[in-house]
DNA sequence: AACACTCTCAACCGCTCCACT
DNA sequence: CAGTGGAGCGGTTGAGAGTGT
C-alpha cells in the first residue's frame, strides 16, 4: 500500500526536484529504494551513515539499513507466513522469547521485523480469543527439551545444581527474557518500590499490618526502567550469571506475595488457592494486575508460558465466564489501585493484584462453588481420586481460569502437578548438600505424575535448595541461631547479602507468625514452579 | 454511503553493545 | 580506562486498508 502510494508520489514530483531531497523521513519512495541498493551493490552492505556522502540520499544510516534489511536485500520472502514457519516462530519465541532478530536467523528472507509484527497481531488475536499462545505439541517439545538438558546434568550434588542449571540456561534464559520482557505484558509496569520501601514492608510483615500493606501506599511512585530495579534489573547482574538469581530476584521480591500463604492455618483452601494462583502468576510472567486509572494498557505474552497452556484446548478453549478476555480484565475496576506501588517487583505487583483479585473472586463465588461442590457428591471428571480441598479449588480455578487471564490460564493443577505436589504436606526431608549446607532436593519422581501431560510437566520439577524454603526448617526453633546462620550464609553464597538478610527476616517473620505452613508452601511451590521453568 | 473500529506493517525511536581511538 | 560513534535490536507509533454496523 505504502508502495503504490510512494509510485504515485513518484509521478508527482516536479522535475526540478529528487525525492530525497523531499524525504528526510516517511515512507520510502523508489526512487530512494533505487539509490540505496545502487549504493550497497556498489559498496556492500555496512558503513550505512556513508550513505548519505555517497549518495546524496537524506535518510540516516538506521534509516538505510532498516530500509535494506526489511525490503531491499535479495531472498527477502514476502507474503504471509506458511504454516511451517507459524510453528517455527512459535517454537523459536518459546525457547527465545521476544529475540526477534535470533528468530529471523532461523527463518531465512523473514526479517526480524515481519517476526515482531506476526507475533505482536497474533498474539492480539489470540488473546481475544481467548487461547493459548503456543501448540501443545510446541510445549511438549520444549519440556522434552529441557528435561534432556537437565537430565544430563545429574542433581546430585550443589554444585551440580548450579550446572544443571546453567545447562539448560538456554530455555531458562527464555524465561527470564520473557519475564522481563513481560514487564511489558502485564496491563501496566508496576512500580517497584525502593529498597526502604521493600525493607519498610518486610518489617511490617512482622505484625498482624502483613494483610494490610497491600492497601498501604507508598509514596515513591517510580516508573524505573528494569536496570533500575534493584530486585528486577541487572543490580550489577548480567544475564548470563548465575541463573538462579534471576529466579531468585523474583522470589525475594515476592516475599510480600508469600504473605499471602502466611494465613490462618484453618483456612488451608484459599492459602493454597493463592499459592497456585501467585506461583502461576508469576511464572508466567504475566503479572496481572488492575490498573486503577483509565491508562491504555499493553498486552504481551511471554515466552516459555507453559502453564499458560492448555493441552487440551489449544484452538478450543472458549473464553471464560469471569474473565472474558484480557481486555476486560485489565478494564476491571480495581478498588487496590494503591498495591501496585508496593510491590518490589513488576511480577511482584502483579502477583499482588492477581492475587487479591482472585480472593474477590474467590469470595465472591464462594458460594457458587460450595453449592456446585455440596450438589456434586459424584468425583469430578478428570480429577484425582483423591479429591481434597485442593480439588475443590483446583475445580474453582479451573472455572475461573483463561488460558490468557492475566491471572494465568487454565487449571495451574493440571499443568503444573508439581506445584499440585508442593502444595503436599508430605515434605522430603533434608538430604543433600549444597555448597556445605544442608539442602533440600525435590526428585522428579517425588512429582506427582498421574498422566502423561502431567509427567511431562514433573519432569521439570527440577532441584532447588529447598532448605532455603522447607517449612520444616523453618519451624525449627526459631532460636536455634546457628541454623539460622547456616541459612543466611547459604542464602548469602548463593544470592548476596542483601537477599540472604531478607530471607533471614521473612523467615523470621515466618516463624514467629506460627503460619509457617502457608509460608513456606507458598515459597516452595513459587521456587518450584519457576526453577522448573513451567 | 458513512462512520467506527480493527488489523497490518513500514518506519521511527531509544537503547545497548561493541569496536575503535 | 574512558569516550565516541556505528550497528543492531526491541518497542512503539501511525497511516492506510479492511471490515462491521
Amino acid at each position: 500500500m505504502r508502495r503504490m502510494k510512494n509510485e504515485i508520489e513518484d509521478e508527482m514530483l516536479p522535475n526540478n526536484m529528487t525525492e530525497s531531497q523531499l524525504n528526510d523521513e516517511g515512507p520510502w519512495t523508489s526512487s530512494e529504494d533505487a539509490i540505496l541498493v545502487d549504493y550497497v551493490q556498489k559498496h556492500g552492505e555496512g558503513n550505512w551513515n556513508a550513505v548519505q556522502k555517497h549518495t546524496g540520499l537524506l535518510r540516516c544510516g538506521k534509516s538505510c539499513r532498516l530500509r535494506w534489511a526489511n525490503h531491499l536485500r535479495p531472498n527477502l520472502k514476502k507474503g504471509t507466513f506458511t504454516a511451517q514457519e507459524e510453528r517455527l516462530i512459535s517454537e523459536l519465541h518459546l525457547k527465545m522469547g521476544n529475540k526477534w532478530a535470533r528468530m529471523s536467523a532461523h527463518l531465512p528472507g523473514r526479517t526480524d521485523n515481519e517476526i515482531k509484527n506476526y507475533w505482536n497481531t497474533r498474539i492480539k488475536r489470540r488473546q481475544r480469543a481467548g487461547l493459548p499462545l503456543y501448540p501443545p505439541e510446541v510445549c511438549s517439545q520444549a519440556f522434552q527439551e529441557s528435561h534432556q538438558s537437565q537430565s544430563t546434568g545429574g542433581v546430585n550434588s550443589g554444585n551440580k545444581v548450579r550446572h544443571d542449571l546453567l545447562n539448560s540456561y538456554e530455555i531458562h534464559d527464555a524465561i527470564i527474557d520473557s519475564m522481563k520482557d513481560n514487564q511489558g505484558i502485564s496491563p501496566y509496569v508496576p512500580e517497584p518500590p525502593d529498597i526502604s520501601d521493600y525493607n519498610k514492608m518486610l518489617k511490617g510483615l512482622d505484625s498482624s499490618q502483613y494483610c494490610n500493606f497491600a492497601s498501604s501506599s507508598s509514596p515513591n511512585h517510580k516508573r524505573l526502567r528494569e536496570s533500575t530495579m534493584p530486585f528486577l534489573g541487572s543490580s550489577g547482574m548480567s544475564r548470563n550469571v548465575f541463573y538462579p538469581f534471576d529466579h531468585i530476584r523474583v522470589n525475594a521480591s515476592d516475599k510480600i506475595a508469600q504473605s499471602f500463604g502466611m494465613q490462618s492455618p484453618l483456612d488451608h483452601g484459599p492459602s493454597l488457592h493463592s499459592s497456585m494462583c501467585y506461583s502461576h502468576s508469576l511464572s508466567n510472567g504475566n503479572s496481572s494486575t488492575s490498573k486503577p486509572t483509565s491508562e491504555a494498557v499493553k498486552l504481551e505474552l511471554p515466552s516459555l508460558q507453559y502453564p499458560e497452556i492448555d493441552f487440551g484446548s489449544w484452538g478450543t478453549s472458549p473464553p471464560l465466564p469471569l474473565l472474558d478476555s484480557v481486555d476486560d480484565f485489565v478494564k476491571y475496576p480495581t478498588p487496590i489501585s494503591t498495591m501496585e506501588s508496593d510491590c518490589s517487583s513488576p511480577q511482584n505487583s502483579g502477583l499482588l493484584d492477581a492475587l487479591v483479585y482472585q480472593a474477590k473472586t474467590m469470595s465472591s463465588s464462594k458460594k457458587h462453588y460450595s453449592d456446585e461442590i455440596s450438589n456434586s457428591s459424584t468425583a469430578i471428571p478428570g480429577h484425582r481420586a483423591d479429591s481434597s480441598t485442593l480439588n475443590m479449588y483446583e475445580t474453582e480455578w479451573e472455572d475461573y481460569a483463561d488460558p490468557v487471564s492475566p491471572f494465568g490460564a487454565t487449571s495451574i493443577l493440571n499443568e503444573c502437578p508439581a506445584i499440585a505436589n508442593a502444595n503436599s504436606l508430605d515434605e522430603t526431608p533434608l538430604d543433600q548438600t549444597f555448597n556445605g549446607n544442608l539442602v533440600k532436593l525435590e526428585s522428579a519422581d517425588q512429582v506427582w505424575t498421574p498422566n502423561s501431560e502431567d509427567q511431562s510437566m514433573s519432569l521439570l520439577n527440577i532441584t532447588w535448595p529447598d532448605i532455603l524454603l522447607d517449612e520444616d526448617w523453618l519451624q525449627q526453633d526459631s532460636d536455634n541461631s546457628k541454623n539460622q546462620t547456616i541459612r543466611t550464609d547459604a542464602m548469602s553464597t548463593l544470592f548476596g547479602d542483601d537477599l540472604a538478610t531478607d530471607y533471614k527476616h521473612m523467615t523470621d517473620v515466618a516463624s514467629k507468625s506460627s503460619q509457617v505452613w502457608g509460608f513456606s508452601s507458598c515459597a516452595r511451590n513459587h521456587s518450584a514452579f519457576c526453577l522448573s521453568g513451567v
